[in-house]
DNA sequence: ACAATAGTATTTATAATACAATTAAAAAGG
DNA sequence: CCTTTTTAATTGTATTATAAATACTATTGT
C-alpha cells in the first residue's frame, strides 16, 4: 500500500472513500459491516469505526444499528471536500464530469478575478505574477507546464481575498487536473494561452474587475465550448 | 441540551464545531486534551475519538501525539459542509461575511440560472414555479417570506443539472439566511423582488440562458452594492 | 386471514482498560 | 554551544464487555 506512512483510520478512510467514489459501492449499497471490515483490514473495531466517523462527516455513508453502512444520496457528499475531490480524481472522470467542473470554474473564476481586481494586496499581485513567470519558462520547456498553469490559477483566488473563493482553491486544480487528461499532456502551454493570461493579470493589477471577469470569461466560455462539441460528437456517434 | 435526539459522538461535534467557529477556540489555539474532552462531556474516550476524528473529517481541527488537538489554519476548513455552514451561522455573522456570502452568491447563481435554462427539466422548471407561487402568497402574508425565497433559489440550482451546484444548495440557503438577518426580517418579499424572481423565471423556462444569467447577476449586483455601501458607511464612522 | 403486539437477533453505540507509537521538550554528553 | 539521548505527555491501536436501536419474526387476539 502506498499510504503506510498514514495511519490506520486514514489508510481505510481513502481506501472506502475511493471505493466508493469510483462506484465500487454504489448508492444506496451497503458496505460491509464493522466486524467485516475488521477481518477484511485486519485491524480492530476502533480504527474502522474512527474511519466510518470520518467518512460519515464528509457525507458518503450513514451507519445505523441493525441497518449497517450504506452509501447516501450523492446530494450528500462533500463534493467539495480535497479528499473527496481526490477520489473523484482516482476514479475515470469522463467528460460529462469535465464538462461540470469546467461549469462552476465558469461561474468561479471570472468573478474570482474581479474581487482581485477589486481587492488584491501587493503580495498577491507578485504571487500571480510569479505563475506566469512559471508559464513562460514552461513554453520553453524550462518548467512544468501544468504545474504553473494550476499555481496561477490558484494565487488568483488567494488574491479575492475571500475565504469561499480561497477554499474552492481545491476545486479548481481538480478540475484543471481533470482537464489535463483529456488533453494531450505532452503539449506545453501555449504562446496564446499563456497571452490570455498575462492580459488577465495586466486587468486586475490595473484595478480593471469588469474587464478582468470579462476576458476570464471569455476564456472559459471558449473551454466549454469545446468540450460541449466533444460531446456532441460522442453522442451522435453513438446513435 | 436541545439536542439530546442525537448520539453522543453527534452532540459533542455539534458543540466543539461552534465554538470553534463562534472564535472560542481560535485557530492555532489547542483544544482540551482527549482526556479533559472525555471528564468536560463525561463520555468515554471512544465517543470523544470518534467526534475529533469528524472534526479532522471536515478540516477544523488536527491531532497528533503529544502535540494535542490543535484549530487548523481557516483556509482548511470545509465552508461548503452543511454543518460547518450551520455552525457560521451559529455564530455572529457580520457584515464582511455577509460580503463574502453575496460575492461567491454573484459567481454561483447567474451561472446556475444560465445552465437551468440550457437543462432544465419540465419538472424541475414545476418546482421553480411553485417556489414563485409560494412567494406571491408571501407577499399577501400567506406563507412564510423568507422560506420561499430560499426554495426558489435551491429549486433553480437543482434545475442545472449539475452536482457541484446542486451540492452548493447548502451554501445559498445559508447565505439568504445571514441576508435576512441584516435586512428587518419581518419586511415580507416585495412586489419588486417578487417580479425579478418572476422575470428569471420566464428566461429559464424560454431557454434563453444569457439572457437569464443577466438578469440574475443585475440583481445580485444590486444587493452587493447595497451591503458594500453600508460597510463604506460603518468604516467612515470609525474613524 | 389480519392486525396489533411482543419477542428475538443483528448491528451499531458506548464504555473501560491496556499497551504501543509518536514526538516535543528536557537532560546528558561532548 | 551543539548534538544526542532520555523522558514524559499525548494520541494511536487493540480487546472485551455491555447497552441501545431496529429490522425481522413469531405470537396473540379478533
Amino acid at each position: 500500500m502506498e499510504s503506510s506512512h498514514r495511519n490506520l483510520t486514514q489508510q481505510v478512510v481513502h481506501e472506502l472513500g475511493r471505493k466508493i467514489m469510483e462506484g465500487s459501492y454504489k448508492v444506496g449499497d451497503s458496505l460491509p459491516s464493522e466486524a467485516d471490515l475488521c477481518t477484511q483490514f485486519d485491524i480492530s473495531r476502533t480504527a474502522t469505526r474512527e474511519a466510518v466517523k470520518m467518512l460519515t462527516a464528509k457525507g458518503l455513508i450513514s451507519s445505523r444499528p441493525r441497518q449497517g453502512i450504506k452509501v447516501v444520496d450523492s446530494k450528500h457528499w462533500n463534493l467539495f471536500d480535497v479528499d473527496v475531490l481526490n477520489w473523484i480524481l482516482l476514479g475515470k472522470p469522463d467528460l460529462y464530469l469535465l464538462r461540470h467542473f469546467l461549469q462552476l470554474r465558469l461561474g468561479i473564476e471570472p468573478e474570482a478575478a474581479y474581487l482581485a481586481a477589486q481587492y488584491a494586496q501587493e503580495d498577491e499581485l507578485a504571487a500571480i505574477e510569479n505563475a506566469l513567470a512559471r508559464m513562460k519558462d514552461a513554453t520553453n520547456g524550462q518548467d512544468d507546464t501544468h504545474e504553473a498553469d494550476i499555481e496561477f490559477h490558484q494565487s488568483v483566488l488567494s488574491a479575492s481575498n475571500n475565504p469561499f473563493f480561497i477554499q474552492l482553491k481545491n476545486f479548481i486544480t481538480t478540475a484543471l487536473k481533470v482537464n489535463i487528461r483529456f488533453t494531450n499532456r505532452m503539449i506545453p502551454v501555449t504562446v496564446a494561452e499563456y497571452q490570455a493570461h498575462v492580459d488577465i493579470f495586466e486587468l486586475i493589477k490595473n484595478k480593471k474587475p469588469q474587464a478582468a471577469f470579462d476576458a476570464a470569461m471569455i476564456t472559459q466560455r471558449a473551454t466549454l465550448a469545446i468540450v460541449n462539441e466533444q460531446i456532441s460528437v460522442l453522442e451522435n456517434k453513438a446513435l
